[in-house]
DNA sequence: CTGAAAGCGCTTACAG
DNA sequence: CTGAAAGCGCTTACAG
C-alpha cells in the first residue's frame, strides 16, 4: 500500500480511503486515477488481516453444523445449504469459514469457542437443530450476529414448515385411502423438525377423524439402515400396514430396500411416502414421493438475513415453501384388503 | 491481554510469550501459573486477525473446488471430501475456509484473487479436476502452499488410482463374459480422472486380447439424467449390449432407471457398473457394483501433506487404495444370446 | 528469566 | 480535497 501511495504520489491515508471507496471526502477525479491505476498497475490487493485488525470487520461469515457423534445425519441437506451459503457469501463479497463442532463430555469443543473469540467472524450461520445442545448461546456471547437454521426458537431464522410437511404426508396417505400406516419417525428427543413433522401427522388425522391406533411407529436415526431396519420390523408385525409414513428420505430409501427384500411391490403392496425431497429421491426405484422445502433456497435466504441483522435491523424470519412431491410410491391400497 | 498482564502482574510480552508457548526462554512455574491463570479467569482468547498480522500465520486452511457452470458434479464425493478435511483441520487447531471460484469470461473471479491475497490463507487445498483450467496457479503465484485433489501435475497431490480403477471395471465385466460393452464416459477434454479411467478400461482390453469394436461408447455430463439418456441411447441402438460400463455412480444411477424403463432386469438382462462407490450407490435396486478409492482417507492425507509442505518438507504424493465392489447389478451375460 | 519498544498493514479521527 | 499521526491487538528482536 505504501508502494502504491508513493507511485501514485499521494499520501498514505489518501491511497486507503480511495481504495476502500470512503463515501465521505471526494477526491479529484485526476487523483482517484493515479491511485486507481498505480494500484493496478503494482498489482496491490489489501491485506485482509489487517483490514481485519483495525475495522473489526473480517469479511468472513462462518457456518456451523454439529457433528453428532459419528452420524454426519443430515449430511445431504446440509451441503445442498452449504453449497447455497457459498454462492450468496461470495456475491457479496464475504469469505466463508466452516465448523462442525462436536461435544466432548458435555462441552463444546474448545476449537469451536477460539473460532468464535478469534475476531474472524462477522456474522454467524448456524445449523441447529438439535434439542438438547445449542451452538447458539456461545456465539451471542460473544456478540456475533448470528442466524439459525434448524430451529424456531432464535429470533432470526430460516427454516421449512415442518409442521405442514408432517401434514401433507398425512393427508396424502389418508386421501389415498390408508388406514394402517407404519410411521417411521426419529426420537422425540433429538430434533426440532422431527417432532413437528410428526405432530403435524398427527393432527391431520385428528382432524381428518381418523384413528391414530392402527398407525404403528417406529423409529429410525437418520440413516437408511435405520429405516430398512425400522421398516422390516413394522412390515412384520403388523402385516396390515399399507403404507409407511417416513420421517425423512434416507430411511424412506432404507424403506424402499426393505419392501423389495421382502418381495412387496411399491406402491402396489406398499406406498411410502419420504420427507425432504433429496437429490436423488428422484432416482429411486421407483421414484420417492416425498415432501420438498425448497432447501435451494435457505442458503440464500440466511445470508441476506444476516447481513440484515449485522446492520442492526430486525429482519423477520422465513418459513419456506412446503409442497408435497407426488411420484410413483404411492398409491390407493390394494382392494383385496390384506397383503 | 493487557488486562490478563496486569491482573498477573507482568508485562505483556511476559503474557504473550507464555500464552503463545515460545519454545524459547523459560519461565519460572510461577509466573506461568500466575499468567495462565489470570487468562483463565478473564476469559481471555487471543484475536487471531494480530496474530496474524504480525506471524504471517492465520491459521486457517482454505478448500477450494470450482463451480463449473450449474453443474455441482461431484458434489457428493466433494462432500465426503469436504468433511474429512474439516475434520483433520479441526484436529489440528485450524479453521476451514471454504471458497468455490468459477470462472468470468475466461478468467477465474476477483473473489477468489481477493481470497488469495487476503493474508487469511496459511494453505490451500485444492479440488483441481478439471483439465481446462486451473485454481492452481494463482495460488502458487501468491506463494501459498498447495496440495491439490484431483489431478497429477503437481508435486502434491492425493488421488485414486483412476486407471487401476478403470482397469478392474473392465477386468470384472470381460471376466464375467461380456463382450458387448456399452461405455458411459465423460467428454475427453473434461476430466483428469475421467480420462484416465477410460484409458484403463481400453488398456485391459487389449492385455486381454478382446477387440473393443463391440465397445460403443456415449458420454454424459456426471448428472444420472444424462447417464439415463445416454443409457437409453445406447440400449436402443446396440440391442446386442450385455453390459453397461460407466464413469461414474452418478450416471450409473440413471442408467439402472434406463434399464428400468426399458423393461430390462438387471443384471439378468444387462449388467452395470459404476464408479465412486457414493454412500447412496449400496442403496439402489439392485445395489450398484462399483470402484471404491476410499475418498474417507483423501481429507485427513490432504491436511497431513499440505502441512508438511507449510515446513518446507516434500511429502511424497499420495495414490490412495482403489478395488472393486461387487455388489447386485453385474453377472454373467444370458447364454441366450440377445436379449 | 523478564521488560520496553518497535512494528505487522491498514484505517480514521484530527488538522489544515 | 489531502496529510501526519495514532492505534487496532498482538509478537519479537533487543537489552538487561
Amino acid at each position: 500500500m505504501e508502494d502504491v501511495a508513493e507511485k501514485a504520489q499521494v499520501s498514505v491515508s489518501t491511497a486507503s480511503r480511495i481504495l476502500t471507496r470512503d463515501r465521505n471526502g471526494r477526491f479529484s477525479d485526476e487523483t482517484r486515477q493515479r491511485v486507481l491505476n498505480a494500484a493496478r498497475e503494482i498489482g496491490y490487493r489489501p491485506n485482509l488481516a489487517a483490514r481485519s485488525l483495525i475495522s473489526g470487520q473480517s469479511n468472513i461469515i462462518g457456518f456451523v453444523s454439529p457433528r453428532v457423534v459419528d452420524t454426519p445425519f443430515t449430511a445431504l441437506r446440509v451441503l445442498q445449504i452449504l453449497t447455497h451459503i457459498e454462492i450468496a457469501c461470495s456475491e457479496r463479497g464475504y469469505h466463508l469459514l466452516l465448523s462442525s463442532p462436536r461435544y466432548v463430555n458435555g462441552a463444546l469443543d474448545e476449537h469451536y469457542m477460539q473460532l468464535l473469540s478469534s475476531g474472524y467472524l462477522d456474522g454467524l450461520i448456524i445449523h441447529d437443530e438439535n434439542v438438547n445442545f445449542s451452538l447458539l448461546e456461545p456465539a451471542l456471547e460473544f456478540g456475533i450476529p448470528a442466524v439459525v437454521i434448524g430451529n424456531r426458537e432464535h429470533p432470526y431464522f430460516v427454516n421449512g414448515d415442518d409442521y405442514l410437511g408432517g401434514a401433507l404426508q398425512a393427508e396424502h396417505l389418508l386421501q389415498l385411502g390408508h388406514r394402517h400406516i407404519g410411521v417411521i419417525g426419529l426420537p422425540d428427543n433429538s430434533h426440532y423438525a422431527a417432532r413437528l413433522r410428526l405432530r403435524g401427522v398427527m393432527d391431520v388425522a385428528s382432524r381428518m377423524g381418523v384413528s391414530t391406533e392402527t398407525f404403528y411407529r417406529r423409529d429410525g436415526d437418520f440413516t437408511s439402515e435405520s429405516g430398512l431396519a425400522a421398516a422390516h420390523y413394522l412390515l412384520t408385525h403388523h402385516p396390515e400396514i399399507t403404507a409407511l409414513l417416513v420421517n425423512n428420505d434416507r430411511m424412506a430409501i432404507g424403506a424402499l430396500q426393505a419392501a423389495r427384500q421382502m418381495g412387496l411391490r411399491v406402491p402396489q403392496d406398499i406406498s411410502i411416502i419420504g420427507f425432504d425431497n433429496l437429490p436423488q429421491s428422484a432416482d429411486t426405484t421407483p421414484p420417492l414421493t416425498t415432501i420438498d422445502q425448497s432447501v435451494e433456497l435457505w442458503g440464500e435466504a440466511a445470508v441476506a438475513m444476516l447481513l440484515r441483522v449485522r446492520q442492526g435491523e430486525q429482519p423477520v424470519s422465513r418459513m419456506m415453501d412446503t409442497r408435497l412431491v407426488i411420484r410413483e410410491t404411492t398409491s390407493a391400497p390394494r382392494t383385496g384388503g390384506l397383503r
